[in-house]
RNA sequence: CUCCCGUUCGUCUAGCCAGGUCCAGGACACUGGAUUUUCAUUCCAGUAACAGGGGUUCGAAUCCCCUACGGGAGACCA
């Protein structure tokens, strides 16, 4: 394998669209990784020579997605370095230097306005981390400025990286069939060539080709909006198209840092399965202190109309704690939880049916009800003595009870275990709503 | 059409580089069972894959070739 003497520097090159895409947020992290593997640098470059696209906006979706995945940049836009700036709008001197350079050995000739570079006509050859020796002859001479005087991608591309002093060139595998164009111009600039390492892409879930922006799932704004944990998703990325071995698939950011490889990655295209993603947000979920949860969970509960502001933390508290063990993702909470905090709860249909559809539910909740009014303890095991007793005075099992009073209380079939929630929603609250029910008549 | 890359359960993958311990392991999903308290938790069990064909070899998921299929690139976009 190829690899340099010099420190690693390596970079994360988007172009903002306004979009931050879940395939360029997986370059990002691969970048990040490597870096933070070697202890090199992770270098931040805008690539918006495509002027409209520039937008505020556009960057601000860039950066938040990115600070919010945990990957900072050591060198970039707000950061700083000795190699700026890191926006390409900015850098058209060095293009221009570079340009003469390259006029310099003969290569360039102007035609229809444009400038073209000369190609050798001689096989390139790509030394790739991933993928071993790739061998490509690139045919075509290609044009490096418009006629307008500006520069094209390839042509900036390779500059910035000679000029960063980019040592690993980590990226998509889509630039693969690029790559012979780029090595040309780092060696028609007498650069080194650095070691690339081209990551397998991102297919959609369903249908053919790569992930588009407008596939499901696709941004990494709708994970921040549906609330998932950024350690959970960036522990899902680093799963597409890359292994940490030994049966292992949830760990610490710190543990995959330590066994990330370029030699590793994958060569084969993954697909995004939306499913694993949420198991995986799950289990990070059911994982977190309380505290960090509630703290999580509180904006999502206030945003739904459900908890108001200044609701109490230690409730809070309570029921997340008797809820944690069953939870799956936070954007969930609303429905799972939501009775805890309102009485204007939704209902579940189907359960409405099930209930009715095995004997009279009225007539069960009248008789708990009624053991419940006069029962003084509200602890789980107090409860569950209590309504053992109700069950067993008709002769019947406790389950036959459950549903149905789980039902009138919460408006839903599952849930926390039963005897917490009764504890945790207060004997008012329980015995008001189960005469709710009786008088409704279920 | 040309060039480049790839191909292990439905999906993500381990194993491949250093061929035998792989009638292929894990995870998600799915199915069934358990926790005689429902349930989105937990536990157990089950279904399910080396793309096809040719070599090389005593022996191939592992090495070589071909075909098929999938993906990408082929812009004065990035």
């Amino acid at each position: 394998m190829a690899t340099t003497s010099s420190p690693v520097r390596v970079r994360f090159a988007p172009s903002p669209t306004g979009f931050f895409h879940i395939g360029s947020a997986r370059t990002a992290l691969f970048n990040w990784l490597y870096a933070k593997h070697t202890g090199g640098t992770f270098v931040l470059r805008v690539e918006d020579t495509d002027k409209e696209r520039n937008t505020e906006e556009a960057l601000r979706v860039l950066f938040e997605g990115m600070r919010w995945l945990g990957l900072d940049w050591d060198e970039g836009p707000e950061a700083g370095g000795n190699y700026g700036p890191y926006f390409q709008s900015q850098r058209a001197d060095v293009y221009d230097n570079y340009l003469e350079k390259l006029k310099a050995t003969g290569r360039v000739y102007e035609q229809d306005g444009a400038l073209y570079f000369k190609v050798s006509g001689e096989p390139q050859v790509i030394e790739d981390a991933v993928r071993g020796r790739v061998e490509r002859l690139e045919e075509k001479d290609f044009v490096i400025y418009r006629s307008n005087g500006t520069p094209v991608f390839h042509f900036v591309n390779v500059v910035d990286d000679i000029a960063m002093k980019i040592t690993h060139v980590i990226r998509g595998e889509d630039h693969l069939s690029n790559t012979s164009k780029h090595v040309e111009l780092f060696k028609a600039l007498g650069a080194e060539v650095p070691v690339f390492a081209h990551i397998p892409l991102i297919l959609k879930s369903n249908g053919p080709g790569k992930m588009s922006k407008r596939d499901e799932g696709a941004l990494i704004e709708d994970y921040q909006k549906r609330s998932f944990l950024p350690d959970a998703l960036r522990n899902y990325l680093c799963l597409l198209g890359w292994s940490p071995k030994e049966d292992r698939e949830i760990l610490p950011v710190g543990e995959i840092i330590e066994l990330f490889e370029l030699s590793d990655i994958n060569k084969n295209n993954a697909r995004f399965d939306e499913q694993k993603l949420a198991h995986i947000n799950a289990e990070y979920v059911r994982q977190l202190p309380i505290e960090t949860l509630a703290w999580h969970a509180r904006p999502v509960l206030t945003e739904a109309g459900l908890m108001a502001e200044d609701a109490s933390e230690d409730f809070l508290h309570a029921v997340l704690s008797i809820s944690q063990e069953k939870m799956r993702g936070l954007d969930s909470l609303p429905e799972f939880l939501g009775y805890f905090f309102t009485d204007d709860y939704a209902e579940d249909a189907k359960v409405r049916e099930k209930i009715f559809k095995k004997g009279d539910p009225c007539a069960r909740v009248q008789e708990a009800l009624m053991a419940l009014e006069s029962l003084e303890d509200f602890s789980e095991a107090s409860l569950e003595a209590c309504l053992q007793g109700v069950a067993e005075a008709s002769g019947e099992k406790i389950g036959s009870y459950l549903l149905p009073l789980r039902f009138a209380v919460s408006g839903v079939g599952v849930g926390p275990s039963f005897y917490s929630v009764l504890r945790v929603l207060g004997k008012d609250i329980v015995i008001r709503r189960l005469q709710r029910f009786i008088q409704a008549g279920g």
